[in-house]
DNA sequence: GCACATGGTCTAAAAAGCAGACCATGGGAT
DNA sequence: ATCCCATGGTCTGCTTTTTAGACCATGTGC
């Protein structure tokens, strides 16, 4: 399954599918570009807005991964100027369910992360 | 955003809770800590192995966070040579629960992404 | 004629991550 | 006695990643 054509991407066969998908979506960005999708097609400055603080750079790039992956579907009008809008795929909605639990979860002990970092800075300051 | 230099923390009012636990564990390394510490208490070192590819440095960072934010409990034992036992807090096993369905759809799709990977590659090469 | 908006890419600088050296110390092999 | 290893980290350069900001082509409103 190794591709030669381009001489120098070779793929290695990923012994952890868990790992393989993890490297993607277990960035900076990924996760917080999928959930900013979630309601709805987005073009990209709106996406840019959406999030706030991400580079146009890295913006473009994990576009570009999530769309190689399957997850969204980049769409060009070819109007003056140039419009794109960007859609998550049903892969990349099927992954939405997962996410919501994490969100739930988050959600959920958002207040006991609060409350350990507080402990956790009390003790240091102690000593 | 939160910058963190080694002993000193800067933490800024986070507006959103899921931005706020999607910077700790939507990291490189967090994730698979915590999946490497689900069956049970690991020592540092045996959690470098577990983990293969994982800089000490890294390592000792990723796992000081875990556990300023309550994720994980760190055991000093005063032995020489000394031994440090890292384990799941109650938190960080509730946590499990929605990581294991992102692992489960990770599993599931696995080949609908490579599959995803495969067709963009042909695309691109046709141009 | 001028600035503006679009969706990016390019470049230089800053930040994050890496491998490997180093630390103190006790135990086992030589 | 001496050498060497194992422990859990930290420190030091070097490399990779991310960032901010300039730049591009072009049609529209002022």
């Amino acid at each position: 399954m190794t591709t030669m054509s381009d001489g120098e991407e070779i793929v290695f066969e990923q012994p952890c599918p868990i790992r393989d998908v993890l490297d993607r979506i277990g960035d900076q960005w990924s996760l917080l570009i999928l959930e900013a999708l979630a309601p709805g097609t987005l073009r990209f400055n709106a996406l840019m807005r959406e999030i706030g603080d991400v580079s146009k750079q890295m913006l473009s790039r994990t576009l570009k991964q999530l769309e190689q992956d399957g997850f969204i579907t980049r769409t060009l009008y070819p109007e003056v100027p140039p419009r794109v809008e960007y859609t998550l795929t049903p892969l990349g909605r099927s992954f939405l369910e997962p996410m919501r639990q994490l969100v739930a979860w988050a959600d959920a002990h958002h207040g006991a992360i609060v409350a350990a970092r507080a402990r956790y800075q009390a003790r240091q300051e102690q000593t």
